[in-house]
DNA sequence: GAGGTGTTTATTGTTTACATTCCACATGGC
DNA sequence: GCCATGTGGAATGTAAACAATAAACACCTC
């Protein structure tokens, strides 16, 4: 049973490791918790950490070499950010959206990103376009060579890009966090191969008004965009591709009316 | 030199009041590290803890009669949600918001502000219109007597309200705390009372826009009231009366461009 | 006297230990 | 046979001790 996590059996000191990640996080400066937090994100996304799977602090602490402090406060830090639930006495779950939070943090995202490209339209200088205009091209490429993964980076940073660029820094930060949401909770179902060429000529036609500074134009090519994305994922649980894992969660006393 | 809050002589353990939000705590159920949140957001809110200022984990510990490790917590949670940064070995600092990121934020809050109204305008249930207007009403009343306090409360609960009603969570989420942010952040400084009136004839064509169904009015009634009170906030900032505290906080490292 | 360096002290980062809570299972009563 | 109750174990909530870092002060050198 090997894993890529510096999960190893108890009592023996890995110190080649450790020593090593702790030299990487003295570098970078950042506290163990942050460590910690990035290490649980990479679980999630891997799946080491399904949707409803509990956090064990102990577990998680003996696994990354650390002690339970850290690893309460990165669990804390998840929650806010909307990857775990934390609930009293019980401790932290990993979330499962259901379909209806899906639909609606897509709803929000197509008003900010679309929004964002408004403002970049008006802004954008350059370099910046042209490293958009690389993006587009390298996903083009990706779809003519069939490279999934590649794609699915490009697109990440395409979006990434222009949340960036638009300068609205709370917009970019909440767009981002809740992008990262769907990315982790979801399992990447939703970029199927199919759909590659159709959402990169709709990046084109959203670059091509941010480029030629049509604001509002940007604006609803970015909404349609993302709310495409939206109707992708609808169809995409409707043929029974992707998770739609629906309360998987330990609920928080839904709520019935009687006394 | 008296507070509010428990600030006490040190040595002395504050027996009565202790025991009262011990027993509130475990009536509520909630963690200790939640309410040491609420009471650093209410420090801050009043006044006890001003921008720029260190979060001294010992200090507050003895002050709230708890132990560093629901401090530590609390501090955590109020980094992600924006009202103190965290530096690495030297602490948590309330925030101070530069002109910069306020109107930033008054511009992604009218965003979704809008959609909300918009979201709203589609959806609407008589109870909920009903409310709506009674709260307008209110602030009618207040504007009236010229009941500062009791406008202010009723204007947050109008805003709280329509996001709450359009029925986007994430959304309403994101609203809120980034309106809290600011709230919690500049002291109220914006409301002046010469706007009163004016703000409140916005609400009132913003509800009426949202109760006849117009989805598209009632954005750009709710996107343009929003942003009337990022006007307001810079022509008071103009006149001085605000805190346009700028970079009171110790910098992370403010990059030269040098070598 | 100015600048740099070593030391001190206060505070945070982290670990360890203790108290409390919840869940599961077994036991007994109906 | 089923439900309620009690008990045991495991995990979380909290507190207190230990380690490491950074700011402040004094000192020494030039």
């Amino acid at each position: 049973m090997q894993r890529r996590q510096s999960i190893r059996p108890e009592g023996l000191s890995p110190v080649a490791d450790t020593v090593a990640e702790l030299r990487q996080r003295l570098a970078r400066r950042e506290s163990l918790g942050r460590s910690v937090q990035a290490a649980l994100e990479q679980m999630i996304e891997s799946g080491t950490l399904e949707p409803g799977a509990r956090l064990n602090e102990m577990e998680l602490a003996a696994q990354l070499g650390v002690s339970r402090g850290p690893v309460r406060e990165a669990a804390r830090a998840l929650e806010r950010t909307g990857l775990v639930t934390v609930i009293l006495n019980r401790g932290a779950f990993v979330r499962s959206l259901d379909i209806e939070e899906v639909l609606q943090t897509y709803d929000m995202n197509a008003v900010l990103f679309g929004h964002a490209a408004a403002l970049l339209a008006r802004v954008i200088a350059p370099p910046q376009a042209a490293e958009l205009q690389a993006i587009v091209e390298r996903m083009d490429e990706a779809v003519a060579a069939g490279e999934l993964e590649a794609f699915f980076t490009a697109n990440v940073l395409f979006h990434r890009q222009i949340v960036e660029f638009c300068g609205n820094r709370p917009l970019r930060d909440v767009y981002l966090d809740h992008t990262r949401k769907l990315l982790l909770l979801r399992r990447r179902s939703f970029d199927a191969a199919g759909n590659m060429r159709a959402s990169n000529s709709e990046h084109r036609r959203l670059l091509a008004a941010i480029l030629s500074g049509r604001a509002e134009q940007a604006r609803q090519h970015a909404e349609a965009h993302t709310r495409a994305g939206r109707a992708r994922y609808l169809t995409a649980i409707a043929h029974g591709n992707a998770a739609a894992d629906e309360h998987i969660m330990p609920e928080g006393r839904t709520s019935h009316a009687d006394g």
